[in-house]
DNA sequence: CGTCCATTTGACCTGGATCAAGCTATGTGG
DNA sequence: CCACATAGCTTGATCCAGGTCAAATGGACG
């Protein structure tokens, strides 16, 4: 098992893939960089996700610890026989890879067509997802800062922020310190959103993919 | 084999997902649409794809025609058990999904941080590549229309437009009747296309998966 | 307490959206 | 073979959501 701090990097974007890696606690984000410095997030990892999983010899983003982290290795050629072995594990990691590909498709959705309010208001849903199977409470953590949300929603800092507070005034959710949020008014959260075809039971079972127990 | 004609579609989103599909001949364009009737295009299919796949037990987007199409469709459980029992197949499935998922990311990028003429360069070379099997010329075949490529690059129909006479007029590109493009400068294209670092040769060999030939 | 960031708030600007005509290839049927 | 319908595309004029620039404000930690 090893241990990162916040801001430090698993691996970066053109490092040799030699790993996979698994996250067992702790919050990543996935990055690339356009060569003039802007920055698109496209994916956070939590506990029980993997990174690092690719056919090039190179990382095609850098994988960074939005907290402390901890996590195991996994040799890219163990990894894969392993995978290739196990009858059990192989259907888990093709599930979580279909998984991966409907939330890019809704990431699409989200960056393409939807206003400030609706982008912002969707992240709030999706991270209360994430963490859904931990707790059920209305009282979200939120341990990315405003400028990972702004790259990842395709926004800037300013215009999360403003959003935020907006639909803060409005009621919909309340402030808990920087990294929490209570949502208040779930349902006019996900009317927000975009997306909820009212009846819409979306946000409260997404997932078909069970707790995998990787390798090791 | 079946076929359908421009502007039909395979299946829908929301349809009972029992089938996969193998495109053989024609292109086709997966959409995505928010209840207010916004439409985001996901990808385009090209000869050799497949699709289809998901583990939900609906689809999670529309498959229409952007062209005439033949295609081959597979049971869903058969599909499974094929690719499962056939140790050939199996890691040329999970190679598409890893390239696919790259693709994925790369639109990211681009929707969420790149301006009109740069996601318009971008767009050109990408179909560019496409068709870099088939063909190794400067004239590129453009099936889909511009509304078509602007739901896929988040942007209007007129932003297109301007766009495309834009680089035709600095004779970047020329325009060949309503459904292709001769490349006049492939490299100031790339350079306009952003994260172009130069000696940049993901242009010319971005694809590690080969031929896969699909069962039946 | 003071320093340092992260965040918020305010004022202004702009790229691309919107609204509104024209234009151009295909048909199509008389 | 030619009007003329039609759907896709281009072009122009105006608008505005969100970006940019700049200045507070706030909280965590020595």
């Amino acid at each position: 098992m090893e241990r990162i701090e916040t801001g430090a990097a698993i691996f970066w974007e053109g490092d040799a893939a030699d790993h996979v890696f698994a996250v067992v606690e702790g919050v990543l984000r996935i990055h690339k960089l356009l060569p003039d410095g802007r920055r698109v997030i496209t994916g956070f990892i939590y506990p029980g996700d993997l990174v690092g999983i690719s056919l090039r010899d190179r990382y095609l983003y850098t994988a960074e610890a939005v907290t402390p982290t901890r996590f195991r290795r996994f040799g890219r050629n163990r990894f894969q026989e392993e995978i290739n072995k196990s009858p059990e594990l192989r259907p888990q990691l093709f599930a979580r890879l279909c998984d991966e590909m409907a939330a890019a498709q809704d990431q699409m959705v989200l960056l393409a067509r939807k206003s400030a309010e609706e982008r912002v208001a969707s992240f709030l849903l999706i991270i209360a997802n994430r963490l859904a199977g931990d707790q059920r409470s209305p009282v979200i953590d939120v341990p990315m800062t405003r400028l990972d949300m702004a790259d990842y929603l395709g926004l800037t800092i300013e215009t999360v922020s403003r959003t935020m507070t907006k639909l803060a005034s409005r009621g919909v959710i309340a402030p808990c310190g920087r990294h929490a949020v209570t949502i208040r008014k779930l349902e006019m959260l996900a009317l927000l959103a975009g997306e909820s075809d009212e009846d819409d039971n979306r946000w409260t079972s997404n997932t078909y993919t069970q707790q995998a127990v990787w390798p090791h």
